[in-house]
DNA sequence: TCCAAAGGTATGATATATCATACCCGTTAT
DNA sequence: ATAACGGGTATGATATATCATACCTTTGGA
């Protein structure tokens, strides 16, 4: 599995799962404190984020990071 | 668990591993094409890296990235 | 018809991860 | 004693993630 392949896996399961709860990617991002030209680049694996990131959106979620990288 | 937390986590569990191995930081590096520089300080959890690097890293190791999120 | 919402892209500025290199400190072998 | 090795830090340069903002397109509702 290839860097970028996973950077789309990961920003799948993003979406996913913010879809689940219904809400957007402005909201999304809003309750990340990050911006949309950021957030949804990162949901389509054209960014290769930080943990730190990835930590502040798995909070927003209430999920745990290991769920975006499930297949 | 604060961003902090979670980075030195993965930095423990990720110097583990490689002791494990029997390899020193400088070889983790040579084989993940990084320099000890930055590879130190992530072990030390003291880098927001990105997933990138932790493939990277997970690679060298033969290890799935989940494994450094494990407590 | 039209307007607002949602997804998405573009761009310049700023923050920060990474590189490349040099250096320090303990420890260990010679 | 000292040289080599492993871990670790410091620093300036470079690459890139993120911000802030503006803009486009499509779709759904008023």
């Amino acid at each position: 599995m290839t860097e970028r392949e996973y950077l789309i896996l990961i920003g799948k399961n993003i979406t996913k799962i913010r879809k689940q709860r219904g809400i957007t990617s402005k909201e999304l991002g809003y309750q990340c404190d990050m911006e949309k030209s950021n957030l949804i680049p990162i949901e389509k694996g054209r960014i290769n984020t930080t943990i730190g990131t990835l930590i502040k959106i798995a909070k927003a979620l209430d999920v745990d990071i290991a769920d975006f990288l499930k297949r």
